[in-house]
DNA sequence: GTCTATAAATCGATAGAC
DNA sequence: GTCTATCGATTTATAGAC
């Protein structure tokens, strides 16, 4: 063994970066990243702030590797074949299921990028890349309008807000392994095309 | 005049409490409440931290302000005489209706309470009242279903959850006097019925 | 790769003069 | 009701031993 009864104090060993910056996601979302310390991250870590300074060289690092994935995540809903090919409306349908099943597997990490408020140079870089995810569905949004796919009368810019809204609250309350939420993103698209509160008849 | 050219510093008047809460809100909801400063709050303000100490006993007194302010708001949505009596489902659309009205009227202040995150007593007070306001609602949506008001398949509990998804988003983008956000109640109303992207046809 | 110890800056809040 | 000045605690980050 790599601990000595007689040394003076017990190593922990962290488990790696990938495992610190798990660690670190979950205290931010929890208390939010402003109000966590480098403090906070070491006690939920098991290790003291130098230890984790090792491995990362500061707390706004932490959130950059965290936007990072998060943003990979959204982006590769965008490149799969179904989003690219068919119908503005069927791609659209497709998107929003797939932006939900990221949501909820890389759901730490969305949450954080979903909470970004642009105080230091990778959070102003994460709201960039939001409002360029935003746009190409805005786009797709436009087109589906104009090709008359759907019902007369949807304002393209407001229905892409009100889209990307919908999608996004899931974080708020998703948690994984919830009763209700096996086929989550076909239940969010239906909401999307047919109605949160659809009426009988 | 109060204040002589000989004087040693220029006096500036802050305006009274509710115009400091104005002005703390706004700093607020851009940094995040956590990242904002006394100092922060201060400058905005045109006075020095102590001024804004002798207007509120501390931080958590702006954000406690703020937040009582938000909620008074949303709750008096449910106290209205349309949003009591009625079918369920003409409750519910009056409610979303007055609720997306409030939240444009109190932007900022309904902002603020939507980004809480439950770190200090005031925080989960709010938070507890948010989710009782969210269950009077969840209620409601639960009883248009089960009186056949809503198209069968639709789980209440759910579309309780998205419907409040889609409504709070909305303080993510809406800012006064935005084009096409005239008729927002309505438009958000028809989004959460008919469907945010009804299928033409 | 972990630790102790501490630097340097900033935080919320208070004392007391005018 | 404003100000200057400052306290004590906390924060991010670093130095250097093991």
């Amino acid at each position: 063994m790599t601990t000595e009864a007689a040394g003076r104090r017990v190593r922990r060993p962290s488990g790696g970066a990938a495992s610190l910056l798990e660690v670190a996601v979950a205290e931010f979302n929890t208390r939010g990243y402003d109000a966590t310390s480098m403090e906070d991250l070491s006690r939920a870590a098991g290790i003291t702030k130098s230890s984790f300074y090792h491995h990362f060289t500061g707390k706004e690092a932490l959130l950059r590797a965290a936007l990072e994935r998060a943003l990979s995540g959204l982006f590769g809903v965008l490149d799969e074949p179904a989003a690219t090919t068919g119908t503005p409306l069927a791609r659209l349908r497709h998107i929003v299921r797939g932006q939900v099943a990221v949501l909820q597997r890389d759901l730490p990490y969305v949450t954080l990028l979903l909470r970004v408020r642009g105080n230091t140079e990778s959070e102003r870089w994460a709201l960039a890349r939001r409002r360029a995810f935003d746009a190409q569905i805005a786009a797709l949004v436009k087109e589906a309008v104009a090709a008359g796919e759907i019902r007369p009368g949807v304002e393209p810019a407001l229905a892409a807000r009100l889209l990307s809204g919908l999608v996004n609250s899931v974080v708020e309350w998703y948690r994984p392994g919830r009763p209700g939420t096996a086929n989550l993103p076909d239940d969010v698209a239906r909401a999307v095309f047919e109605g949160i509160l659809p009426a009988a008849g």
